[in-house]
DNA sequence: GTGAAAGCGCTAACAA
DNA sequence: TTGTTAGCGCTTTCAC
């Protein structure tokens, strides 16, 4: 493997030379700077990043830690990082804490020694946790707010709004809430809009697990409230709702509308198609790495950025049978 | 930040015995190497990953480079890769090529530069241009085999044969093969396995992109063949199949049979619930991941492996209505 | 078993 | 603009 001296000594410049040819071009003379890069390419030279890093004090690496890459979510923000970090010749190291959130601190400070950054994806870290991170580097929090942290999330209060007058609008007067897990930000801050429209009496069925599974186990719950409609945590406990509610002989959307949230994949592949309030996930992951940036050179503290939401209307929300308009 | 000299101080060592005292335990006195571990805790170290790679030669990093995070397939294999890397103290580098195969080539030099060895997953690269980076470094494919490098790979040839057993002893004499890309490697391995099932005549209707869009394109073609079920490529395409059929009338498993390959979530999600080939999608990333440990260690050449796989039955296939058992 | 010393490949003052 | 000189923090001979 050619080092920068090998490319050095082919161009006939020092060292030094060579490094500023490469990465600050315009400090160097134009004839020099060809030679250089002429060299470097005829070489082969690859840079070594750990040199580089041990001597810039940068490691050009962006650290991402997730909870379960194997959930479509976090695999679509995993998505936009990576796409982002490589536009700036950074890369990505990734850590999936697989939902341990003991593991989860260890592998942060473990990870954080080594990144210039670090996007953390942890809806249910202790707020008092996040802050002894944030203190030790770079950090954006995704899908979380801690207050004077930078964070991107996504506005879905206004998404939880979007969806309620949908469904007053197709004439729903009660809906069920099934909750995601207690600890998580994203679900308080849902939770805050469930009375935000007039007309719509929401009743919560408590916290799920944001799987399938858990929203077959919500299903009956929901049915027992004699909700007309139910808007779910997220689409996986939706499609789990639908599996039971259809088990049960209850047909979506006509005795019942489902909304889901995020907009997975599945939620175009299922019949009915799911009605959802879609969240931009990979630009939530674009979002934070620039931020990232931002706060690293600038060194800015970052304001927490609210990404819109939009409400997908398909096929599991119909107008309430009493309520339906006459044709 | 403390440094490994600051340990060493506290320690009362030299650096080169605390350096050993955590790195090879054994070669240094018990007393010495409880002070030393002692003084690290206590100074909360870390060590500079960036500097051990420059000073030892491996950077202690697991390159990992995918066509697409966002498809739960290959976040499946990259959950693999990530935890086994973990287990052995290393971390992982990922790469989404974004499906781009110019891109790619490139992707993999930069990375492999800067890694102890290479996970590639890229059902598309020319065969050369494999070997061309086999040469560079330790890599070992995932999904995919070249003669004479390390694989992983998943028996789905038998897998094939699974399914077409399973149809025929459903009734099903004529069943229709929906491809994915032409130039996948586990495209044209499952293709052979088309003509083993006897009685079962196979129709080939194409290849097709591997997503849930390429399946409707393809439900059209499959049912001008006049084929009672259809096998597809992936459980995507089987989604997209089935979608479109519902939307043309016709009714999955009553009318027609389908069955996919992978067994995602989505496959369960779905009405009627998809049989399919499923695949130790994680698994092939530890088994990937061990199997690069390997390489570097033992310096061996590393076999080939083949993953079994395992025909799920689920709603999506029944008893071809002309040859129904009589109930 | 331990320490001293010499780098790993690169960048960043500082001089020239 | 360029070269010289020091390291970055760690591992690893090599003596002791």
């Amino acid at each position: 493997m050619a080092t920068l001296r090998d490319v050095a000594v082919a161009a006939g410049v020092s060292p030094a030379t060579a490094s500023r040819a490469l990465s600050a071009p315009d400090t160097v003379s134009t004839a020099r700077r060809h030679r250089v890069i002429e060299a470097a390419e005829r070489l082969g030279y690859q840079p070594n990043r750990s040199a580089q890093a041990l001597a810039s004090g940068q490691s050009g690496h962006v650290g991402l830690v997730l909870p379960d890459l194997a959930n479509p979510s976090f695999a679509a923000i995993a998505k936009g990082v990576q796409a982002q970090a490589r536009g700036s010749r950074n890369s990505v190291l990734i850590a999936d804490t697989d939902e341990d959130a003991r593991a989860e601190r260890e592998i942060v400070r473990d990870l954080q020694a080594n990144v210039d950054g670090l996007v953390l994806c942890s809806p249910r870290m202790p707020e008092e946790q996040i802050r002894e991170c944030a203190a030790a580097g770079p950090l954006v929090l995704v899908n979380r707010e801690v207050e004077g942290l930078p964070s991107v999330t996504f506005d879905s209060a206004a998404g939880v709004t979007q969806a309620l007058q949908h469904l007053r609008a197709l004439g729903h007067r009660h809906v069920a809430y099934v909750g995601g897990p207690t600890s998580s930000w994203s679900d308080a801050h849902r939770r805050r809009a469930l009375g935000s429209v007039d007309g719509v009496e929401v009743t919560d069925v408590g916290s799920h697990r944001p799987v399938h599974q858990g929203g077959v186990a919500a299903a009956d719950l929901a049915l027992e409230t004699g909700a007309t409609a139910v808007l779910c945590y997220n689409d996986l406990i939706a499609l789990g709702v639908m599996s039971r509610l259809r088990a049960r002989g209850v047909t979506v959307p006509d005795d019942i509308s489902v909304v889901g949230f995020d907009d997975i994949g599945a939620a175009s592949y299922v019949s009915p198609m799911l009605t959802t309030v879609a969240i931009p996930l990979t630009r939530a992951g674009h979002e934070a790495t620039t931020m990232l940036e931002q706060l690293r050179s600038d060194g800015t503290d970052g304001h927490p950025v609210r990404l819109p939401v939009e409400l997908v209307v398909r096929e599991s929300t119909s107008p309430h049978a009493s309520t339906a308009p006459l044709t």
